[in-house]
DNA sequence: CTCGACTCCTGTTAGC
DNA sequence: TGCTAACAGGAGTCGA
């Protein structure tokens, strides 16, 4: 699922359209509009805006102009496809079909190119003007001191703290249990249990993850996704993965490695 | 304020 | 072969 590596790969990907100007918005979808918007604001006030530049925090995609930035999320299975090529090929949990039906939102340019966002299962949106002040700073670039204090005020499980977005933006459920996996800490205790000499631990392992993964191509490369299926052995020890449901998503770890 | 439970979306897949 | 039910997770809401 797109999580901030993959978002980032869309980023990248929007980077030719900056400089061009909307000629046309499709918003066929009212639900994929968020935060009170219809298809007739956008189609009014979108048109004739230039595009000046791309941003990212977190899973929050930014595309902004001389009118109102554009606030773009993908959900789970969110595609871009700029100028008729998909950003990525393969998206784990997505559908990598080329349905045009699925076509939630999209700018026509006035030089005849596009972006589109492509959503099967209709989880992402599109926001004018986002309120950015709503999530916390992005995971990939946080600094200790700051992420010390994210985990030292909350008792919540340390796996739910860590994919707030409030709190730290970007982690989703691959990359969370990446990291936790790596650092060897179990995500089910309390955030503010965590020891300094573990958190600064994690805060390592959250940066090579999200350093290694990207460079193999997504947050479903990492060393534990190939055991993330019941009855998985951990890669490290060969110890029979736990599944559980943390934060409400299903987490898998190593009862052995991970305390 | 915090935190967890619940809800939404629908294509894919496991299993009968 | 054809159907059903479980499953996936990002994000918002609501109540304790």
């Amino acid at each position: 699922m797109p999580e901030l590596l993959e978002i980032e790969t869309y980023r990248q990907a929007a980077e030719p359209v900056v400089g061009r100007r909307v000629d046309r918005v499709d918003a066929p979808d009212d639900w994929y509009l968020k935060g009170g918007l219809e298809a007739a604001e956008v189609t009014r006030v979108l048109p004739g805006v230039a595009i000046t530049g791309t941003g990212r925090i977190g899973k929050l995609m930014l595309l902004e102009t001389d009118g109102p930035t554009l606030g773009l999320r993908f959900g789970m299975t969110g595609r871009l496809i700029v100028n008729g090529d998909a950003a990525l090929s393969d998206l784990e949990y997505g559908s990598n079909r080329d349905n045009p039906a699925w076509d939630r939102f999209a700018l026509w340019f006035t030089d005849g190119g596009s972006l589109v966002m492509r959503d099967p299962r209709r989880l992402g949106g599109v926001e004018l003007d986002p309120d950015t002040t709503r999530l916390g700073p992005d995971a990939a670039s946080v600094t200790l001191k700051p992420f010390r204090e994210i985990l030292a005020t909350s008792s919540a499980p340390l796996k739910a703290r860590l994919m707030d977005q409030a709190r730290i933006a970007g982690l989703g459920n691959l990359l969370v249990d990446e990291s936790l996996f790596r650092a060897g800490i179990s995500p089910e205790r309390p955030a503010n249990s965590i020891r300094p000499d573990e958190v600064a631990q994690l805060h390592r392992s959250i940066r090579q993850t999200i350093t290694t993964l990207g460079r193999r191509g997504g947050s479903h490369t990492g060393d534990l996704q190939p055991a993330r299926v019941r009855g998985g052995l951990c890669p490290k020890d060969g110890e029979e993965l736990r599944r559980t449901e943390v934060g409400g998503r299903t987490t898998y770890w190593c009862p052995h490695h991970q305390a």
